[in-house]
RNA sequence: GGGCGUAUAGCUCAGUUGGUUAGAGCGUUUCGUUGACAUCGAAAAGGUCUCCCGUUCGAGUCGGGAUACGCCCACCA
């Protein structure tokens, strides 16, 4: 032979050398003038707050590599920006974390450097490990959502919303995080169960009867507005209509009733006290109130009329006002509960409701067109749909998009401090930071004053993270391939964030551009760890993708990625890396074998009128093999394509038929026609791994088959195409499919006799017919001398 | 309380429109292979498809119900 194969694949020297490949040769970068039809994708943006990156993120962001991967070999201009989601709340608790740092101690100028230098940080880190894993973004296509870029467009939906009357400000209870000391929306929330006092209070009425209520909020005592009691609730008939005399504030309120009251939970009577909590703001729409009190400051301690309470937290309130309740005997008894809380997603603060001036976005008046919108787009997993539904359903808050913070995107806003008119920034001018500049008019148009504020506050991260198909589009300079990239043909995304990321773009680019975002959604699920817990750095589960590369590759590491069905959770197992190791060598070996037997000859054409039976067996299930991956690719299920590769190579390729054509080629003349269908077949293969394996593939397409292929990459040739012309009768296949029995039987009287399947035997003996053409097949596939019936 | 998902071999999971004897990988057992590959090959053992009822000539698959687990939402004085 005149090749001489290298003995083993050392993935480390070889995938470095075809990254750089890659880049030199810009394989991926998009083409703005290309005729051909675009397939683009809504990349989800990390935070790159993330620290600790593991398995997870590997399979989240391999899933639409897969299928980018094969829409460009299927003839696609794909569009594959990257993008970085480093403003907004989660990076900014993530730098206070890290140095210990409080908002309200350290300049707004001096927070906001801090945070723009962990996110060049982080999103390093993130740019290193896609490189590594071989993710293949145009890198020329990229935007963080802090950058002047994301900052305009996000600025130019918001006015775009204003303008519309879909975006408003307005002062109402709101529900608020007092650690983050901010505003937030109902998507921030997160439930958690916690154990906490169930306090029995003894309050009397004018006429001295005794009322007994029981709340786990006793710290709101002097916020207490009314009681109520189920109005069938026989025992407390007496009581509605009197006042109850609080104990500590010796306030008087009415005792109501109210049908949200279960008369069955403590003693049937509810104490309401100023925005203590959601239910509070309903029973008050039934019970208008002349003076409500909100106890609470925003950094969550109580202020002057909390009393001799003030400058307490809420937490040492409620311990103090427990105590001092039961010196007075105004505590009857108090029980233990666990019960849900809502808390802040971020931080795991309760949450506290406090009545305070925000922008908001209106979804509750539209609930029916962002339902509508779900029908539009194609869901895959469609159950996922339902997700989307439930969440848009069960709304019951405008979206709060304000922020009391200062690493976020600036509202192109201010107000004149006479009449507080809303002075909105001229378009052409965004960027812009009203904190920084002033606004272009002189006088205030409503009241002529010339005194203007800016706006302080900060948009909610999603706000911005919800225009990201905009803002991909918007790095594309010529303007009707601009126009071709909305909507965006791909939204890839984890189930989690649908009632934040997903719901949200989905409400911008409705209200903006009264249009979808994007046609497809691809749902995953999480990679969790051998047991199924979500992985995370405090349980410490999760392993360095870097590491696993180092000793696997990264077409060992993405070969486990593929096992993820749609929407579901994918469990870490480094058997199933090794099982991708053993891929690669099966490939690597594989390939040596033929390229050794082709040295250095062109058999891209295949001679039809000389292809025996095995070789119209293997074409033909190589087209049918085709069809299916084909298929399962364009669903978006890259783990069903992933198996049926799999088996097609390991069992069809490599297990029969590379045995079949053994004899062909080790013989004084080889066998041309038997090599055709060799580098015909394992090309394809090749070309069928490559959107998965995108290095091996490489590497033995650049080998051998590059100086026949027109490409210059293999990611970058034509996806294969099912032999058509080839004619196959039902009846060769339906003898082939004998002669395969008859092989089977051989092998597995072998087996059973202990003997080596190398081993030649005089004869066997079989009842199954076996067609003529195929008796000396058998004979020299199997060794044996002479097959009887 | 509402919604969604899952339940198949020891383990991890496939099973498309209902159709002979329910599959794969890993693991186990028994062998073989030194001319691509011990990162291989051949074979064996291993399943009342969670349970009940129904539709059907026929149900792992369709319908109804139950149970268990997981997730989401709501309630939570």
């Amino acid at each position: 032979m005149s090749i001489e194969p290298e003995k083993t694949y050392n993935p480390k020297e070889s995938e470095e050398r075809w990254r750089e490949f890659w880049e030199k040769e810009e394989i991926y970068r998009f083409d703005e003038k290309s005729k051909k039809p675009i397939f683009s994708v809504d990349t989800p943006p990390p935070y790159v707050s993330a620290d600790h990156l593991h398995q997870g993120h590997i399979m989240s962001y391999s899933q639409a590599e897969f299928v980018v991967r094969y829409k460009r070999m299927r003839g696609f201009e794909v569009y594959y920006p990257m993008g970085f989601d480093d403003n907004g709340l989660p990076t900014e608790r993530f730098v206070e974390k890290k140095y210990n740092l409080n908002k309200n101690k350290i300049s707004r100028n001096d927070f906001i450097a801090k945070c723009l230098e962990e996110t060049k940080i982080g999103s390093k880190t993130y740019q290193d490990l896609w490189r590594l894993l071989g993710i293949s973004v145009d890198w020329t296509k990229t935007y963080s959502t802090i950058n002047e870029h994301s900052q305009k467009i996000s600025q130019v939906s918001f006015l775009d919303l204003v303008k519309k009357q879909k975006a408003y400000r307005a002062k109402k209870p709101i529900m608020w995080c007092t650690t983050c000391q901010t505003a937030l929306a109902q998507a921030d929330l997160e439930d958690e169960e916690k154990e906490t006092n169930l306090v029995y209070i003894k309050a009397k009425t004018q006429a001295g009867q005794e009322v007994v209520f029981a709340t786990t909020r006793p710290e709101l005592l002097p916020s207490c507005v009314g009681m109520s009691v189920h109005p069938t609730d026989e025992r407390y008939k007496n009581l509605v209509g009197q006042k109850a005399i609080l104990p500590i504030s010796q306030a008087q309120v009415e005792i109501t009733t109210d049908e949200m009251v279960d008369p069955n939970f403590a003693t049937g009577i509810v104490y309401f006290c100023s925005s203590g909590d959601r239910q509070f703001l309903d029973w008050e729409t039934k019970h208008p109130i002349k003076n409500k009190i909100y106890l609470l400051d925003p950094n969550g301690k109580m202020n002057r009329l909390a009393g001799k309470y003030e400058g307490l937290t809420v937490l040492e309130t409620r311990k103090q006002i427990i105590d001092d309740l039961q010196a007075l005997g105004y505590v009857e008894k108090i029980e233990k509960i666990t019960h849900s809380v809502n808390t802040h997603e971020r931080c795991g603060t309760d949450i506290e409701f406090v009545d305070s001036e925000q922008w908001f976005i209106d979804v509750l008046n539209f609930k029916k067109e962002l339902l509508a919108q779900a029908d539009k787009m194609r869901w895959f997993p469609l159950f996922m749909k339902q997700k989307y539904i439930d969440w848009v359903s069960n709304l019951r808050w405008d979206w709060c998009i304000s922020r009391q913070r200062y690493y976020g995107v600036p509202f192109p806003v201010w107000y004149c401090q006479k009449c507080r008119e809303i002075i909105l920034a001229q378009e052409s001018d965004l960027p812009i930071d009203p904190t920084m500049q002033k606004p272009k008019i002189e006088q205030c148009p409503k009241c002529g004053c010339a005194d203007f504020e800016p706006e302080k506050d900060v948009m909610d991260t999603w706000a911005t993270s919800s225009v990201s198909p905009s803002i991909a589009a918007g790095l594309v300079e010529n303007q009707a391939t601009k126009a071709k990239l909305y909507p965006t043909t791909l939204r890839p995304q984890a189930f989690e964030i649908i009632r934040t990321w997903l719901f949200y773009t989905v409400v911008k680019s409705l209200y903006n551009f009264d249009s979808i975002p994007f046609k497809d959604i691809m749902i995953s699920g999480h990679g969790v760890d051998s047991q199924g817990k979500k992985i995370s750095k405090r349980l410490g589960n999760y392993t360095d993708p870097k590491e696993i590369i180092a000793q696997y590759g990264a077409d060992s590491l993405r070969y486990w990625a593929t096992g993820a069905l749609l929407g579901s959770n994918l469990k870490y197992s480094e058997e199933g890396v090794r099982k991708g190791k053993r891929t690669v060598t099966k490939l690597f070996n594989a390939g040596n074998f033929c390229f050794a037997h082709f040295e250095k000859n062109n058999f891209q054409k295949i001679d039809l009128a000389g292809l025996k039976a095995e070789d119209k067996w293997i074409l033909f299930n190589l087209s049918l093999a085709i069809k299916k991956i084909t298929d399962h690719f364009d669903n978006y299920e890259y783990s069903k394509a992933k198996d049926e590769t799999d088996n097609f190579f390991w069992h069809y390729f490599c297990d029969n038929y590379l045995e079949f054509v053994k004899h062909r080629l080790y013989q004084d003349q080889p066998d041309p026609t038997a090599k055709q269908v060799l580098y015909r077949v394992l090309l394809d293969i090749l070309k069928m791994y490559s959107p998965l394996m995108p290095f091996i593939t490489e590497k033995l397409y650049q080998d051998y088959f590059r100086q026949f292929e027109e490409t210059k990459s293999i990611h970058i040739s034509a996806w294969p195409e099912p032999m058509e012309s080839l004619d196959s009768s039902q009846k060769e296949q339906a003898d082939f499919a004998q002669a395969l029995l008859v092989i089977d039987k051989i092998r597995a009287y072998k087996s059973s006799k202990q003997l080596s399947q190398g081993k030649e035997i005089e004869f066997f003996k079989t009842k199954i017919p076996l067609p003529k053409n195929l008796i000396t097949f058998v004979k020299s596939v199997c060794k044996v001398k002479d097959i009887k019936f």
